[in-house]
DNA sequence: CTTTTCGCAGTTCACTTGACAAGCGAAGGC
DNA sequence: GCCTTCGCTTGTCAAGTGAACTGCGAAAAG
């Protein structure tokens, strides 16, 4: 026994969840919301009712990655306990990397927007990458490092490095051969980067 | 006074040139055969009548790019004279960041391409990545190095560092404020990128 | 029980997409 | 100089595209 409004949280989330992964894997304009909503098994006309147009549907979507990355992000951030700073530091790294490698999705969107200077881009920054950035990382990431004007170049490199092979897991399957998703990748990954950027 | 020869090969390389912008800039869906026509001021019939499909027009587009790229970082690679081995690899490496800046089409068409497992990504992996990989990195950059099983991880931690902050330069611009094609940053982020990779 | 609400599927509409076919007109072979 | 070749434009087609507008059936409100 379902009531309306349960219901009706429960098809958004399938909806949301489905263009989560198209709009990821397909970018904005090659996702289309029949292909959505073949996903969310149901019918494109529902997606209309319930976020009116396409681009509301993107930002409900990726808005709620963003959410679920600074919640689950932050709490890891804050459980790590050790002494040494340096060490400290490793492991914050350490979880990142291990974070992008659950979420590849996140990467993605940030070099498929990235690259364009549009109304979705603004917003996204506006709303999601300022506030991450200046929670998650410059408060938590380097907090107490005071490196001024190698922040950014440090950012770009932890972001990119870290994340890359995980984003583009086919191409390093066929390349190398490996298996990314996998643990022992995953965390000799984490550990390279870590100690590239805390030598 | 031109041949019909230079002509046809004229408009074919502006049509090339067209397609290399909007593929890197929207992706192979996303990117229409009419956008690239009006890009490259000729009619979508063209387009058909030169490379028949726009997977051709796509697999030669993309080709003029890693041709270009194979050269140039080639010849760039085997001008460095330098007799220190460290400050060779740090070298090397900065020269690598200043032509991903100068090119960024190419890693965003490496994450574009790497995240699907379809036709043109194997495509991609057997005629220019796995070349490029061979005769590029491992015979040139890490030439010598015996790095074995960390080889994947430092490759992907080099092209991730190294070339994010140019592939989403607009998002650069407005989270940071910064110019990346600005000479000052590139030379900072090259730096950085080798430091931390050759300590 | 009656009436209203509303989540949802089906259909339609204007428009874009890649591919193709027909024709034009000038360059090039003879 | 005539006629063939061919680079190129135009028109057309079927398959999608996003958005809107139905109508229904069951849950909710009275």
């Amino acid at each position: 026994m379902t009531t309306r409004a349960e219901q009706r949280e429960e098809t958004r989330e399938r909806i949301l969840e489905a263009a989560r992964d198209a709009f990821s894997e397909l970018g904005f304009k090659a996702a289309s919301t029949r292909d959505i909503a073949a996903r969310a098994n149901t019918t494109q006309g529902l997606i209309t009712y319930h976020f009116r147009t396409k681009d509301e549907l993107w930002k409900a979507a990726v808005g709620g990655i963003f959410e679920l990355l600074e919640r689950k992000l932050g709490t890891r951030l804050a459980s790590i306990e050790e002494k040494d700073p340096r060490e400290f530091a490793r492991e914050v790294i350490r979880e990142y990397v291990r974070f992008t490698a659950a979420h590849p999705e996140l990467f993605r969107l940030m070099v498929e927007q990235g690259k364009h200077d549009d109304a979705r881009t603004r917003w996204l920054v506006k709303t999601h990458l300022r506030p991450m950035y200046e929670n998650v990382f410059r408060d938590g990431l380097w907090a107490g490092k005071r490196n001024g004007a190698l922040a950014p170049h440090l950012h770009y490199a932890l972001a990119g490095a870290g994340s890359l092979p995980f984003a583009i897991g086919p191409e390093v399957r066929r390349l190398w051969g490996l298996e990314p998703s996998q643990k022992d990748f995953v965390e000799a990954h984490a550990d390279v980067v870590a100690k590239l950027l805390v030598p």
